[in-house]
DNA sequence: CTGAAAGCGCTTACAG
DNA sequence: CTGAAAGCGCTTACAG
């Protein structure tokens, strides 16, 4: 049959609905005896609370909006089950929004998002613009409800807590250990379009070049992650190229494609290393070496950091890092 | 600045806040003139309804519940985004929700779900269980919430509207090309644990072994994406193998990762082929071939489908099957 | 075409 | 510790 109300359990345990509110909300404000007895019916009548009147009276929807840009990348998808996994234990649910719709600027959908009364915002991307910063800035400051960025920040200004990678160290860091093989020719392969998270990759290798008094080169491709014959004969051809450093892993391999192609041998002639440690990495010949990013942590800790600000908890660390690690593999010595 | 509400628009535009209401869900009835001077007080004030008062009153949510095993599998994210982009067509929003978690059964994620009073449920998953068919069933009559299987379907019943792949003539077909090059011995490598969608490509190349008068072989990786050295011992290097059809791209991947070590030519020797045709068959060396699925569509005609039960209109085909390709590269002659 | 009013199912001061 | 009652912001018959 249709769903029972707070009506029913009320009648059913002999109580008022006050105390059936109590009975869930605030447990030690009702006698044992009275609690066990409107929980009993409750079980036995299967009652939820409708989420609507729930919310609307209480004005908390227990409902937080995750923004992603576009599902199928995969560190999105696995920050979505770090998320939705702290989500849980926090009893939140999850509103997604996809971006990256010509139907709806993302303006449009941030106001969609506040009709949807959710009690916090998660942004998930790899950048973030200043007007899409002030943006957020703006909607935190007028409804007054948390936002937290997510495997991005944005480096003039803390008030909007973020939790990242340190992208820069990383960068420097896969290159020390390139440079540490004695190789001094070595490429950063990075994307044509602007993400801020590889120029932070960039800065890093370029500071590791400088550092070592080598001339940093960066190749950017213009695909999504096909380096093709053409690249390599333009680029690496000719150059006595030893090391290459790609800012995905998908680069990295497509690399190696037209690098086994042209007769390179991996890691001997040239030292490759990727991003992200995706699970191509592995499946990759050779092995691919990685910089491993902590993507489920990064949801998982965004999304806690939301529950704390949404909770009115005392928050020390605005702007968070999380530590990642280098895999080393079959593509550096 | 806080929300403005109903009140302060029909304040603003003097009229009562029935008439906002209507201006809004039934515009035409109301006069244009009043219609559009409500509007304009709305666009002022930036009014937006809302969503809990809304859903209360109506007893609509315009809020489906998409349920999914794991957000990481890469099928599954790109389903989301025909899932959402469809959705925002139809201005639906989308509660996420993720199974296989150790706090809460499938069946109390269910009932949450209910208790969130979404439109409709979409059901992603490779495969549902008799018990999870008949739980979905009895949601769907009890609380009269339209369902749709997306990537499943329940073979011996169709209450429940599903969009799926025919991956019985996948397997076959894909058998069947590697029959056409004069292969005899082929393998099909699948998972140790039973998928449906994995049973349903088997059923396929054994129906294409059968009909050629071969004798069929199924070998079972226990992990995830692995073939390792044991694996290819035990199997096929003592045999004749000459065709592999794997039922994911990663274990083709992964097959001939330790083919190649065993210094077997790819395609001369063995013919390889996969399933999906994700991004990495491409990245693969040699190039994958493999059966082309078409997820996005799913996730996209799963959630239209779901539109219109919502929307009580006729739906004819209750058992959608969506077309698939095969993509023919480099592992196959 | 428009308004007054009841009602959706909860929460939460306020009394007692 | 418990109940009566107001109120959250909408929708929707029902009159007019």
């Amino acid at each position: 049959m249709s769903k029972a109300t707070i009506y029913d359990v009320a009648g059913a345990a002999r109580v008022s609905l006050a105390t059936v509110s109590r009975a869930i909300n605030n447990p030690e404000k009702v006698k044992p005896e009275t609690r066990e007895r409107v929980l009993r019916v409750i079980e036995e009548l299967g009652y939820k609370p409708n989420a609507f009147a729930k919310g609307l009276a209480s004005r908390k929807s227990t409902t937080v909006a995750v923004v992603v840009p576009d599902m199928s990348r995969a560190s999105i998808a696995e920050m979505m089950n770090g998320i939705a996994d702290i989500a849980r234990v926090y009893k939140y649910s999850i509103l997604l929004y996809v971006l990256e719709s010509e139907d709806a600027s993302e303006e449009d959908i941030l106001r969609e998002i506040i009709a949807a009364q959710v009690d916090g915002i998660l942004y998930l991307n790899d950048e973030i613009t200043s007007p899409q910063y002030e943006f957020l800035r703006t909607i935190k400051n007028t409804y007054q409800i948390p936002v937290v960025l997510t495997n991005t920040f944005y480096p003039e200004d803390d008030e909007i807590p973020s939790v990242s990678i340190d992208y820069e160290r990383a960068g420097y860091e896969i290159t020390k250990k390139l440079l540490d093989e004695g190789r001094k020719h070595i490429y950063m392969v990075s994307t044509v379009r602007k993400y801020m998270v590889n120029d932070l990759k960039e800065a890093g290798y370029l500071r590791a070049m400088n550092e070592s008094g080598l001339e940093p080169k960066v190749m950017r491709t213009s695909g999504r992650i096909s380096i093709n014959t053409e690249h390599f004969n333009e680029y690496f051809k000719d150059n006595k190229v030893d090391g290459v450093i790609a800012v995905r892993d998908s680069i990295a391999i497509s690399f190696m494609n037209v690098a086994f192609e042209n007769d390179v041998r991996i890691p001997e002639d040239i030292g490759v290393c990727g991003f992200q440690n995706t699970k191509y990495a592995r499946l990759a010949r050779p092995q691919l070496s990685c910089v491993d990013l902590p993507i489920y942590d990064m949801g998982a800790v965004g999304m806690r950091l939301l529950t704390k600000l949404m909770n009115k908890e005392e928050v020390t660390d605005r702007v968070i890092k999380l530590p990642h690690s280098i895999v080393l593999r079959k593509t550096t010595l």
